[in-house]
DNA sequence: GTTATTTGTTAGATCAATCTAACTTTATAA
DNA sequence: TTATAAAGTTAGATTGATCTAACAAATAAC
């Protein structure tokens, strides 16, 4: 293992190489809020843990031993807040900084006991896939709500943003996971889609809300 | 808070001041296995927070403010091991390792939930109180075994050595917390004491052992 | 296709936590 | 009570993670 500032630093580098691809020191920097000249140097030793392909100049590459050791953590994290929801009581928009923590523990043991409690969960408390032991995860096949058309049923089933903020929003609009959606009308001009869903029959989504809110399409 | 560091020795400056008032600079640097000018240039630091005294050339003690700091690294800890134990099914040897790095996750609504979940335990699995939030423990009136007369009744209330190997001798002979003994046996010459209890009819246990092993006299 | 802007790199400093070597003070023991 | 041993201190080096300032390369804009 690296320390707890490599953790870090890999796990970002992960979940920017799954938005883009490719990934570049500055994004690196910005994302874990250090200088740019900081996380140069941090690069250079996560190379030469063969975590990522260095090269002056050039985008970075995330390796596929990195990716293994990425997912690894990001296990530890998601199986940790879906403990804290599952097991002990907390809301799904409290439970990230005390992951962010947890995850660094090293010990096996501790994450598959988890694991174990929980049934072996395939996805955490925001819809975001859980690795398994082997790094492997299930993948749905999830749409924006912002792509879908009028008069269309959906499921929301994850969150590709879980901010405190845009999860107490939510929370505000009784919008929970496994909820149905009815897609009732779509403003062309701003990309905002009425919905109506449990017992709220006409809620306005802002298009940011909507890119936000990912879907399965009932079949 | 302090770093990880600084809670390391703030814990240790605590477990020494309890078993002997005044600390030497040499005790801290090897309980926690660093040379003695580590522990020097740290103690400073400690002092500059006000968690302890420092004078040149003088023992170390302890400031109320440092006392309070430490209790509630040592709750975070117990309750830890608690849970573990309790909420998650790992035996008490294996515990100590994971409570040590859960124990600086910085939420006090993490611990406050296991301590709710637990019912607000007041012993941890080894049978060292628990401080609440305050830092306030309840405090049992045990002795050692090894003090015990012969035919003598008590209860295993408490270990003061929860070491991996001695909890691990304890499991071989079936000993645990809340086990009635009988002291049918002193030995003058090696301090070794016979014991009976559950259907273990004629246990010897060593001195050292005797010495680790906390009893409470039935009334 | 030069120039300007953004991005990346290097150099050098700082801070926390550690070490070893050299020296000083306190405690122990002859 | 002085000599020796043990404990404590200071100085100086190292490593990891960070920063700013200065410079270099790649990309974008005209």
């Amino acid at each position: 293992m690296g320390s707890q500032t490599e953790e870090n630093y890999l796990k970002a580098l992960y979940k920017l190489s799954d938005e883009e691809g490719k990934i570049s020191v500055s994004e690196l920097s910005s994302t874990l809020n250090v200088s740019i000249p900081t996380a140069n140097s941090m690069v250079k030793k996560m190379d030469a843990h063969g975590w990522l392909r260095y090269e002056k100049y050039r985008p970075l590459t995330i390796t596929p031993k990195g990716k293994q050791v990425a997912s690894m953590i990001i296990r530890k994290h998601r199986l940790t807040e879906m403990f804290l929801v599952e097991q002990m009581g907390f809301s799904w928009e409290s439970v990230h900084e005390i992951a962010e923590q947890v995850e660094h523990v090293n010990s096996e043991a501790f994450f598959d006991r988890m694991d174990e409690i929980l049934g072996f969960p395939k996805f955490d408390p925001h819809g975001s896939p859980i690795p398994d032991k082997n790094g492997k995860t299930e993948q749905l096949d999830l749409i924006k709500l912002s792509e879908c058309k009028m008069g269309e049923i959906v499921t929301l089933s994850a969150l590709s943003n879980s901010d405190k903020n845009f999860l107490e929003y939510l929370n505000s609009r009784s919008l929970s996971l496994g909820v149905q959606l009815k897609v009732i009308a779509k403003e062309a001009f701003d990309g905002s889609i009425t919905v109506s869903y449990s017992n709220h029959d006409k809620e306005v989504l802002s298009k940011k809300v909507c890119d936000s809110l990912m879907v399965e399409k009932l079949r």
